[in-house]
DNA sequence: AAAACATCCAACCGCCGCCGT
DNA sequence: AACGGCGGCGGTTGGATGTTT
């Protein structure tokens, strides 16, 4: 056996082959509004089957909006010419030095085109042209590292998020908010094992995979991640990241009505004004949803009969529909969510406890 | 018209180096 | 120091398209 590392992906569940315009347009909507941080995880996040490296290639190489299309001019080639022949197949450098082309593209001319050119210079001129792998050691610039997240960083995006969560400045949808905030619960309740339930003794575990240094208890400093891979979604900390477009992006079924999205949205509002009971409304009603707590009560029911009717369809395109639902989707019904309710058990010590007020530290952080 | 051949290029594969643990 | 994960790189492949016979 080689010694070769274990495959980036399960080669049987990806895709391979040239992408559909789906694929594209999905690739490019997810990239868009949360980066590409980890490609490994992306393909998952953004619902592709396809392996992370062949996300990647296909932005770098092909959607990436800085990529030039058409023929190299002749300046263009000349410079690759030139480059080669300095640098060797180095593609990435000769890349470098030629805005909006990409190393394949290059490497792909030279091999069909630049090389043919300089073997017919070579023959006219007696042999003096070079187009063999040149082993010119030039000092090669090391790789530009993943940059990291800074504090300011991490500082500005958290701010963000807390003017997106000031009254009149959140998300413009509250429905689509709550809809998609429930499915990306129905994904982490569905993977909740008795473990992962609350002990109020335990530090609690942060329901976000944070990229950056950022601790959403104490402030700004270095946390450990908690390491739940498969459970897990990574938020992206690019400037223009907006949490409430992150979870926009789903189709589940429900709603919160405005009363009980307005009282989640503002909770840390409504709890230091003695408002708590509007933020809890909020907070029952998505349990009741997720099948984690029974219809206490007529009005309860009531409130959630309304939400229902009150809800909007969202259209998904025939196109997305062919694509493999993203872990992070609501496409699963909440059958799984309500049978799970069963092995999950609250705190002895407040039977009433909200299983949401088991992110304490999430919902009540004031840097959110 | 059709078969054979040539060309193009998107995508895959495996390796490497960096970095965190 | 050793190991594993990851992004990046360069070599290669193979299907699509164009050209020639």
């Amino acid at each position: 056996m080689g010694k070769g590392k274990a495959p980036c992906c399960d080669k049987s569940k990806v895709k391979k082959g040239p992408w559909s315009p789906a694929e594209d347009k999905r690739l490019m909507n997810f990239i868009q509004k949360h980066g590409h941080e980890n490609w490994r995880a992306l393909p998952t996040l953004a619902g592709l089957l396809r392996c992370g490296k062949s996300c990647r290639l296909r932005w770098m190489n092909y959607l990436r909006p800085d990529v030039k299309r058409g023929n190299l001019t002749k300046e263009e080639e000349e410079t690759i010419i030139r480059l080669h022949a300095a640098l060797g197949n180095k593609w990435s450098q000769i890349a470098s030095h030629l805005p909006g082309r990409t190393d394949n593209e290059i490497k792909n001319v030279w091999h069909t085109h630049l090389r043919k050119i300089l073997e017919c210079r070579s023959s006219e001129s007696g042999g003096n042209e070079s187009f063999g792998s040149s082993t010119t050691s030039l000092s090669s610039t090391s790789s530009e590292q993943a940059s990291q997240v800074t504090i300011q960083e991490a500082t500005d995006h958290f701010a963000d998020i807390q003017a997106a969560n000031e009254p009149g400045q959140g998300h413009e949808n509250p429905k689509e908010f709550a809809s998609s905030f429930s499915s990306y619960n129905s994904n982490i309740v569905s993977n909740f094992s008795q473990d992962d339930v609350y002990k109020p003794d335990e530090p609690m575990e942060l329901a976000f995979n944070y990229m950056g240094p950022y601790d959403a208890v104490n402030g700004i400093q270095e946390v450990d991640k908690p390491d739940m891979s498969n459970n897990m979604m990574d938020l992206s900390l690019d400037s223009d990241f907006n949490i409430w477009d992150y979870f926009g992006n789903s189709d589940q079924s429900f709603q919160l009505n405005d009363v009980q999205f307005n009282a989640f949205q503002n909770s840390n509002s409504a709890i230091e004004n003695g408002q708590k009971d509007a933020y809890m409304e909020g907070l029952r009603y998505l349990e009741i949803e997720l099948g984690l707590r029974e219809l206490a009560s007529k009005e309860e029911e009531q409130v959630v009969v309304a939400s229902k009717e009150d809800k909007q369809d969202v259209e998904a395109s025939n196109e997305d529909k062919q694509l493999e639902t993203p872990t992070m989707s609501a496409a699963e019904p909440l059958e799984p969510q309500k049978a799970n309710r069963d092995t999950m058990t609250k705190p002895d010590s407040d039977p009433d406890m909200s299983y949401f007020e088991m992110w304490p530290s999430w919902l009540n952080n004031p840097a959110l």
